[in-house]
DNA sequence: AGCTTCTATAACCTGCCGGAATGGATGTGG
DNA sequence: CCACATCCATTCCGGCAGGTTATAGAAGCT
């Protein structure tokens, strides 16, 4: 009775597209591959999950029980393997804490003697994660806690506390026309070709593109996973991007100019960690820390 | 984050049995198997799960967490797949039962009458497994309920009822030397070569080898996997067999005679069925057509 | 009819997984 | 003190699982 967990997700998946071909994309496999999962496990349980036709997947009555029940057993699945990572690395009195690039900040340091002085004896291992991860590491069970900004996929299978939140700025070009502008409405950038995150962020790679304030679809100049990539393909007139407003001062790059963008939402910079029970004392202690340390001051970035 | 649960149980047999070696020989498997088994998980996990030493495998302490939470993993990975395959044979409405050889009798008939009584338009499934399956399809959750005969391995994992206690007899060669006694006691057997069932039955070879009651290790003849084998084996001499009373009744056969023997345990025989909550209406009402339905009279079987 | 949109199948290739045999380290008993 | 037993690790090899691309087949839409 035993089961690879990863036919059970690729299971859901199918259930929740209703379709091999759109389930085949959104998990970046080819549909064949696909067709071959399900006919493994539909195999190994002898039991017809699905009726096939012409329009799609139809989940069989099995198939309904099991797309019911296997969720708790995923993430209870999850929960025991974090907590094995967990116990690894507390076993040699290490907190380990994710973060994406611009999502550490000026208040880090602070966080961590914090930490420090509650838990005597513990270290934090901060961990920056590409872009490719945008729970930079929590979905694997690399880390305790993350660093992150909202929105980012899955976030509601974890806890979430809000550490700050800023507006967001556009990086542009030194020479693009419109870093003459101190403001920048961003109508005005709709137009432009955009630095983006990889496809499979989804949700996070739609907010960096402001796709909901929006009305055609972003055009794509350029894909990057890691900052310095990021910086370089700005530089190089691939295209623009929005950053939050602290990357005026974390990523600062000549032949890059930072201006405040009106009319989109600011940024939610947030620590992120796992629903499981019970929580570790010293992530306990992190979170902790977070809360009393307060966020860095309003800095009045002014245009270069 | 995913696993195949199979490693997650090859892990609790190693650190169970605290070696690499006896784990392969309690799986079936060879050693080398299970050593790049269990490579295999820690790589995925990246995390060391054993130190080695020249005298075994002990855990570590993320081993100890992932060997005391995995249990309920894998039951609950059980339980959903067990209600899976229910749900596909009851939305035919069918409930399926399994039963080792010689665990139906003569009350199976009455028992089946009175679900049917209790649930109109159900139809009851008796499916007859191997010995090579103990559990009778309970463990694959290809059956609904069982009717076993006490002990069987894993049996702590079902709810059990016992429906029938009958003594044990032997079945020997119509020219073994002992059939001319009317009964037998279990000393006087002790050196005969038995007919047994496969090694990987577990408790349950051993409780009819009666290695419980005797001072050495039994001497297998034959092994045998099936009634009909087992009852060609006794003919042929390769041994005898502890067996039943009721055997007498349901396996009679030219060249073969039964004798009661002194000095062992009786059988039970027992309803089994998941501890998975919640139960499934039909199952419920088979359990109760079980317990309403009085076992056989206690035949008296004169030695023929 | 022709196109689109599904899933299933075929052919191919890579890499994993298991078994047998062997090696190396380490206690153990004569 | 040496031969042996006991474990785990390594190597080599055969088989197949599982992925990709290309294509077929069925069915609705215009």
């Amino acid at each position: 009775m035993d089961v690879d967990t990863q036919l059970l997700r690729t299971f859901l998946t199918i259930a929740e597209e209703g379709s091999l071909t759109r389930a085949a994309e959104r998990l970046y496999v080819s549909q064949p591959a696909l067709t071959k999962q399900l006919r493994r496990l539909e195999a190994h349980l002898s039991v017809r999950l699905f009726t096939r036709s012409r329009s799609g997947m139809t989940l069989t009555e099995a198939g309904q029980t099991l797309a019911t029940r296997a969720p708790a057993l995923l993430s209870l699945c999850d929960d025991v393997l974090r907590s094995t990572k967990a116990t690894a690395s507390h076993a040699a009195r290490v907190l380990r804490v994710g973060f994406l690039a611009s999502a550490a900040n000026e208040a880090t340091p602070d966080i961590i003697a914090t930490f420090t002085r509650l838990c005597p004896g513990w270290q934090v291992e901060m961990r920056q994660s590409s872009w490719s991860d945008p729970t930079a590491g929590l979905a694997t069970g690399e880390v305790d806690a993350a660093l992150l900004r909202l929105p980012f996929p899955t976030q509601d299978a974890y806890n979430l506390h809000i550490l700050q939140t800023e507006p967001r700025w556009v990086a542009l070009p030194h020479t693009h026309p419109l870093a003459a502008h101190t403001t920048i409405p961003f109508s005005a950038l709709e137009d432009e070709l955009f630095v983006a995150a990889p496809p499979e962020t989804g949700a996070w790679r739609d907010y960096w593109l402001a796709t909901e304030h929006r009305e055609k679809p972003p055009k794509i100049g350029a894909v990057t996973d890691q900052p310095d990539e990021w910086l370089q393909a700005i530089a190089n007139g691939y295209g623009i991007a929005l950053a939050p407003e602290s990357a005026t001062r974390f990523y600062t790059r000549p032949g890059i100019t930072y201006r405040p963008v009106t009319g989109i939402s600011p940024s939610h910079l947030c620590l992120a960690w796992p629903k499981s029970t019970p929580e570790p004392p010293p992530l306990t202690a992190f979170i902790t820390a977070c809360q009393s340390t307060p966020p860095p001051p309003a800095t009045l970035n002014r245009p270069q």
